[in-house]
DNA sequence: CTGTTAGCGCGTTCAC
DNA sequence: GTGAACGCGCTAACAG
């Protein structure tokens, strides 16, 4: 019924061993040979058998993406950018070469989930793995989650990380690319204090992520910086600290309520910066429903710089990460293309990008 | 080094094929039996080795999902939703029993990538493939994907179609969910008619590709049951209707300066319709920026309903595609979790989704 | 319910 | 430059 490589052997009346040289172009063949094999393999529609060749080579043509919710276009981007560097630009004739398979797994955010893709990818003997976005801070994870890229390291297979901080260990196992989550926050933050405002309201992402944490811990270096609140350090100044942040998902609904409670909780506020550029649009929608304008009234930031942030109204001033090139350096990464970064970790420089949503607060 | 089924086996004084039928749960085995080799699989940090069961079963538990451009949402959301029905729910202990590993491949709307990702599926043996998003026309490309598609059914690989029309030839070998791309867009501009609207501009998506032109042709029935315009079928009627129709990629881009193109060629239109919201998003920047507002001087509607759309300001009238729930049901198709509907095809419904950006045209 | 026996289709030594 | 032989690790019949 299918086709197998012998079919193609004695078509072109040659061994099952030199197809199979042809065919990965790995040995010297002589050039009539090859013609020969070309030909079947064109007459009988002959398509590799994955499975038998990656058992018998062990190792095979699959590349993992892990992401944490595909649905937005942060990791969308990044994701998209990474498989064109995997997939090979393909031939044109759909006849498939030794492109390697780059497939996207969707973790949902999931530690658990995480750690199944990351066994399925295990199991198929995958040549590489990117791991997305921030990481679960929960030690057993971190240590679950490291145990198992050591296993996979072990077993030939890359790994890289890509806006995600290097793991604790430090293993020389994994290349990192991490995003400069904190830089940005802080340098968002001053911007805000710099136009003058004070007390300001923080819608972050969910706690226990290495993303949240760094993003606010870079707004919270900037107001201490200025002297806008005390030091954490005290009683009084953690209290204000933690009035003034409201943790939620990282999207739309979450930047909606979270505002509508810190707009209760402090009405004095002249500013909110939300975790990314969704939750902005959500905290936007919700100033606005409160009969504020943004940026009359309090302004509002975001991060990430997505697509659709220039064109909010006001366009969105946030903190620009490159995603797609942050992707593709990783899927070149992933595909031995490129080195590692010296020490095994680049950090990427995030940029602000101010624009109509924030100013200076009024009175 | 690595750990086999033989080594289980070994350690838990039984056979490999009762190792195997513990795995694979297929057969009956003693639940002290199951316990002891469940005991040896932890203590050895077992692993299955996915080529080899793939081989001598003869189907893997790969699942593919093809999209056009997974930094679209509107392609997030569907494969995300896909794959929450066929990754399984996983038993949170890492360990992956007995799940498909559901891979998202980024064809970027060439049908060359689109086959090349198909012979590699083919190749990996895959248990199914799911198709999202509308197809190219070009016949040629049909025909290869039709034949490329039956070889893969032939192989017992499941097909399944998501917002994307049947096959011409109406097989049999695929199940097919197909979004009302056509009613969705009439009525949306019989809702433009009915505000008093007759001269609309058209942002079309790229040519060639089914979603584009059913949208289209919704606008158009529209427009001509009103009376808006001359029948197609006149050279006048034709010439009208190209005036005002400007095709482009689905990108914000294109919005905005298709939306200029527009403007420039029809200053007097009363609204613009986009293929879907993020080219409208790139429209209201393009008429804004051209000193006009939103919706007093001219609407604007999109198509898709992403979750960005509500938070446009004013927030965009446009046509709602149950997104996660199609994604998920093609799963549950892809999986065998669901019989396919009547005839092999389902039309999905699309909701007018009335708000701010559109209005009555003043005067 | 469990063990034994054959391959699944290909990559890779070796020889020639 | 090419062919022959072996084994990768597992599942699927059969027995028992």
């Amino acid at each position: 019924m299918t086709v197998t490589l012998a079919d193609v052997a004695a078509r072109a009346r040659v061994s099952p061993a030199t197809v199979s040289r042809v065919l990965n172009g790995n040995y010297p063949v002589a050039a009539s040979t090859r013609e020969r094999v070309l030909r079947a393999v064109d007459d009988l529609d002959y398509v590799l058998n994955g499975p038998a060749s990656s058992l018998a080579a062990a190792t095979s043509d699959l590349v993992g993406i892990l992401v944490n919710d595909i649905a937005d276009p942060f990791f969308g981007i990044m994701a998209g950018a990474a498989q064109t560097q995997i997939g090979g630009p393909g031939d044109g004739s759909g006849r498939a070469g030794g492109e390697k398979l780059a497939v996207i797994c969707n973790t949902g955010g999931s530690p658990e989930r995480e750690l199944t893709y990351l066994t399925l990818l295990q199991r198929q003997r995958a040549a590489a793995v990117v791991l997305t976005g921030g990481a679960v801070e929960d030690p057993a994870h971190q240590a679950a989650i490291a145990a198992k890229l050591a296993k996979l390291a072990d077993a030939g297979t890359r790994i890289v990380f890509c806006g995600r901080p290097p793991l604790p260990e430090g293993d020389a196992l994994v290349a990192a690319l991490a995003f400069d989550n904190r830089g940005g926050g802080r340098r968002l933050t001053e911007h805000l204090i710099s136009l003058g405002h004070r007390r300001i309201g923080y819608v972050a992402g969910p706690p226990e992520r290495t993303t949240t944490r760094h993003r606010l811990e870079g707004h919270r270096e900037a107001l201490r910086a200025a002297g806008a609140v005390e030091e954490g350090g005290t009683a009084e100044g953690a209290e204000a600290e933690d009035r003034l942040t409201v943790h939620g998902p990282y999207d739309r609904r979450s930047g909606y309520e979270a505002t509508l409670e810190l707009l209760r909780r402090a009405p004095d506020v002249t500013a909110i910066v939300a975790a990314n550029d969704t939750v902005a649009l959500g905290a936007c929608a919700a100033v606005r429903d409160q009969g504020m304008r943004i940026p009359q009234d309090i302004s509002v930031a975001g991060f990430d710089d997505l697509p659709f942030s220039v064109d909010a109204v006001p366009a969105l001033t946030t903190v620009r990460l490159p995603l797609f090139e942050a992707g593709a350096r990783a899927g070149r990464l992933a595909m031995g293309k490129e080195n590692p970064p010296p020490g095994g970790i680049a950090t990427i420089a995030a940029e602000l990008m101010i624009r109509g949503s924030t100013a200076a607060p009024r009175g």
